[in-house]
DNA sequence: CCTTTCCTCTAGATTGTCAAGGGGAGTTTG
DNA sequence: CAAACTCCCCTTGACAATCTAGAGGAAAGG
């Protein structure tokens, strides 16, 4: 339907999976799904983009990974935040409020 | 002052030269100034991002350039936005509100 | 004259995302 | 049982936008 579904905002991807991290671990797939979800389909999150994105998070030390079945009795890559990405995810948001405040100025200005 | 104070949120220069060309026309010295200054020095345009962006939109046949003098005896390139650049405007402008809706879903679900 | 401000522009590297796949393991359907 | 489907992992290569780090010229101000 859509010519093309993804285009995410780029620099976004990473504090958008941080947040979906936020309240309890989840898998790859899951993460996705989920943002596609709240998105209500806006963000269709590339495979190609995720796990390059969780690679990145990892080495930062941001989030953990660690094997566990699914409820579905497969067995899943389950990321979970850590402290220091719990403080990241707060300054990234910071963060993108301020420019999110700039842009909007902008696009506001007579 | 600040380590590093650009980290424009990518996608979103070419809409603000747009924006920031509704007005009037301006050169590519103003356009920067004026997003720096608008945005509070949040966003500090960088030539290397500029100018691309510049041919970019002319390409595209979104702007279009017209040697002038400036107020202070000095030769300049005014970029104008065309029929086309405004319409560009405005569809880019409800792309914006669109993702940056789906985002904020996101970054407020609990 | 020398420095600063205004104003143009470029080359090269980096980085994040996209397109387009592959593979395996469990579950359902015919 | 076989085929198809869903879940879930991941990679490779290309591309496009931005950044770093410059160059250069022309007018104004000291």
């Amino acid at each position: 339907m859509n010519p093309r579904a993804t285009e995410l905002v780029q620099g976004t991807l990473d504090m958008l999976i941080l947040k979906t991290l936020q309240l309890e671990p989840r898998h790859g797939y899951g993460i996705a799904q989920r943002i596609e979800q709240i998105s209500k389909g806006v963000f269709r999150v590339n495979p190609g983009s995720l796990f390059p994105a969780f690679r990145r998070l990892e080495r930062q030390g941001w989030i953990k990974a660690e094997w566990h079945p699914t409820e579905n009795h497969r067995r899943a890559k389950y990321y979970k935040l850590t402290e220091r990405g719990r403080a990241q995810l707060k300054t990234e948001t910071a963060e993108w409020t301020r420019q999110l405040a700039a842009i909007t100025r902008i696009m506001e200005a007579s």
